[in-house]
DNA sequence: TATGAATGAGCTTTCATTCAT
DNA sequence: CATGAATGAAAGCTCATTCAT
């Protein structure tokens, strides 16, 4: 019985999760108002403080939700194309740009990075996803490093830091140029990729 | 006299602006104050409102003095090493990581990109700064590329974005992680540097 | 239980548009705030801007109160003398002047009046119920004109329209001079309406 | 010297008093700004602050140039035909229903009116010009009540008040109804004139 | 549990007035 | 006398949170 009642009480969580993420992508979270969530998730306002203490509270869970989101993609992208994880990074991430939530999203991400730094609770709970998106990357990177055809003498953490980095760093400048050569980008990346290959010199 | 006058403006202006980026910067846009911006810039309400016309409009203008640092530093650590200037971007950004400003400063950036996703007067101003910082890069990237340094089969606005969008995220990863390996992620980024640049091929 | 709801806003509305009406009349629109209303209806701030969009709302609907008592006060007393409908008016007008409400309610017609020329939506409500208050009048009017007590010849608007204007200027003397011999003008009116009278020719 | 001096005010409050009445006309007393009156009238706020000591003090002083205007019309027309000066009043007001101040000055006078209530001093202002208006107006009447033109057992004073409450009250409609037929309207003024007019009995 | 009316602190902005120049 | 930058009290309005039903 408290069985099923849990599994009730997730679903109202998660139902008005996901209704905060979609007003927070786009009114981003302080002009989001605790009403504009209700009437997204389609419940009272009495009924969402049930299961949240407060809106701080909304937020920080919607922020573990999207940090969430991206460390599981990366780790099945990763995961996808054993022989060639890194660069199936970039074919699977790039094409993203062209989705409609790729900004809509983006702009989450970034508005939770400014509020981490000023709400503990959040940050939190927005690191220890992150820890999980890089570990996700780093477990390649060495295997790739054995196999001798990534530069074995990176440092394995800054090598997924850096990869971490330049996705985050094509969203931001995703919002701003919608116009944005993906192609483009994605070439330089792959040369990049090259640059970190392990040489025979290196092997 | 207008002379006087209009310099005397401006210094005002100034000085609002950056005792509000300040206020920004320790509790982001939306939970500062007007009284805040006010108490920092030591003026009263009413001052303030004689130079800007709105609590948005100050918003804007940090925001467009934002990217104008941005924009300058970059102008300038290409400009200081014209034998390699995209690696000397490397050593003269890296080390910045430990200035105490650094994650200030990128919060507010990312408070700004997520604000411009919904406000097009502060996205117009952040976008000009941040095409003219694109512009500083190209140029030494294409410089580059025909003294043959540089792979010339690169689209050069694509070098430049990657660059930018890999300070962009390193700033991001600060955010969360501190005691990030700021050499190691350098060291990872020289190495990819070198995968951009010209081999006996393609020279 | 929809039915319980709706009575228990417009009890809401109804007392609020009161406590306001008391307040215009005590300070006039400008210098009555918000938070006098709610004291005055001994309601939160929030609670009345549950029930009005707008400090401009209220006013608006206070205005339609008073057109709408002046309407119905009208109608009544016209209804009241089926024999001498306007003889009636002035019987039933003037000794209110003796009221200690009339003057007050006065002065929120004038500022109503004053207001209406700058804001539509007040006018709007204005007008319709001016609008009423004049049919009240037009109607009885006529029908002394068939029964050959008033002059045929004159326009019944028109005499509608003078009536009212002879009322609302006296309350606007009454403004300003509370010792005004109410039963003087009432004796002048009384024979002017002899002058509007059928006289034999032109019967 | 002392004379010169005096002059140049008069002149500069005369300035002052014409451009707030114009804003007050346009905006009502409490939405027009001392900024606006001094942009109208061509000085800085400092200037406008040596000819009068606050805000209140220029209302009150555009109010008595409001009444000062409208008994001076009524006294001209009053005197322009010592035979009918009554129906004279009627032929000179109404056309004036025209005018496009017509509203615009109605709805300061009404503005101030319900001013008066509240400010003594504006009241006072106010009451002193509307006893001229009304003096104005009794001396004519009793002329023609000597004359035996006029029923002589009505009251001057009254006779006189209840002409001022008509023309206000024309006012008062006019504001609402631009479209009013001033003609009936006067129309039916001059059959009610005739009700006051001696008769052989009362001659 | 669900509801939504009520609360009131606190926000941005305005504006009459002062006063150093 | 003229100027207009500076002041700061106070305005209208919002919204996170509570709680009786």
């Amino acid at each position: 019985m408290p069985q099923v009642r849990e599994a009730y009480r997730e679903a109202r969580r998660k139902q008005i999760i996901d209704a905060a993420y979609r007003c927070f992508a786009e009114k981003g979270f302080q002009k989001t108002t605790v009403r504009d969530i209700c009437k997204a998730a389609n419940l009272s306002v009495g009924a969402v403080y049930n299961y949240f203490r407060s809106k701080d509270d909304i937020i920080a869970a919607s922020g573990e939700e999207d940090q969430r989101r991206i460390a599981e993609m990366i780790s099945s992208a990763a995961a996808a194309d054993p022989e060639d994880p890194l660069g199936n990074l970039v074919r699977v991430f790039l094409p993203l740009a062209n989705e409609p939530e790729f900004v809509r999203d983006a702009v989450v991400t970034f508005d939770l990075c400014s509020q981490s730094s000023r709400d503990p609770e959040i940050a939190e709970g927005f690191r220890k996803t992150l820890d999980a998106a890089l570990d996700h990357l780093v477990e390649p990177v060495k295997r790739q490093q054995k196999r001798g055809v990534l530069n074995a003498k990176l440092d394995p953490y800054s090598v997924a830091a850096v990869l971490v980095a330049v996705y985050q760093g094509f969203r931001y400048l995703r919002v701003f140029y919608p116009e944005i050569d993906a192609d483009g980008f994605g070439s330089v990346c792959e040369a990049m990729v090259r640059g970190i290959s392990a040489t025979k010199g290196e092997r």
